[in-house]
DNA sequence: CTGCATGCAAACCGTTTGCATCCCC
DNA sequence: GGGGATGCAAACGGTTTGCATGCAG
């Protein structure tokens, strides 16, 4: 499941991986994060950043955002906190919603699953759609 | 955004995929309504299926699925409910836990979206693939 | 030095779409 | 009869992977 870190090599490019990715609140994408690390490192190659990211989100360094939506987004905020996804443009933001632990207790007792944990993604228009009044289609 | 349903026809496709999708209590994604359904119906296309799950989910007969992992999934009973997702083999179950509609209400008071819904995603090992100790790589 | 990591490009997989034909209303 | 629906296949977008080379330890 998840090995006891058998050393993770520091390179260049995990390092501004993941400094850009912590210098962001949102939640980028894998190819927002190529976008953001290209600026330092133009030869990085997109293969590189989706290898990355999944291996710093194994060891636990970031957070995988298993949200709806086409694609992955990356979290470098590693503490229990939830999102809220715009159906409108797809970003993904931070909600202030006191985490509910005991959810995990109860959803035990009604379940065969072992339980590991949850996720709670609020699904809303963003202020930025609303303004523009972005009709377009729904993700 | 949603149109007030300009009548939708009623097609042999349309009954046998919503018959199907209504005959399991899993939820399945497209391919594998596309699977059933083809031992009824053997030429129907996987664009068919497709087509009108997405249909049936925008009429609110069907919910798509938001959830994490790569295939949307695909529900026939309409009620608001939340899912455990398997972390080994992605298949997802219903969970009883009851819905909390005044985490909306909540949400709202932290956020500038305008918040229109919520979903809760458990994350755990279903019974089966515990028994097989199953230990591939998490989705 | 040696093996893990990288850049590059091709492959992959789920989903969408264009188009000629079909068939429900 | 006509317009939406279908089957088919090609295109698409996001992600993964194979391989020769590079570089951290």
């Amino acid at each position: 499941m998840n090995a006891p870190t058998p050393m993770i090599r520091l390179t260049t490019q995990r390092q501004i991986i993941l400094e850009e990715l912590s210098k962001v609140k949102t939640h980028p994408t894998a190819s927002e994060v190529y976008d953001m690390v290209r600026k330092r490192l133009p030869r990085i190659g997109l293969g590189t950043v989706y290898r990355n990211l999944e291996l710093m989100a194994e060891n636990g360094m970031i957070v995988k955002l298993e949200v709806g939506g086409t694609q992955k987004r990356f979290d470098a905020t590693t503490d229990a906190h939830y999102h809220i996804r715009c159906s409108c443009c797809g970003r993904v933001d931070d909600i202030d919603v006191p985490v509910l632990d005991s959810l995990v207790d109860a959803a035990s007792e009604n379940s065969s699953y072992q339980i590991i944990g949850h996720h709670i993604e609020f699904t809303g228009i963003c202020s930025k759609c609303r303004e523009e009044d972005n009709i377009t289609s729904l993700q």
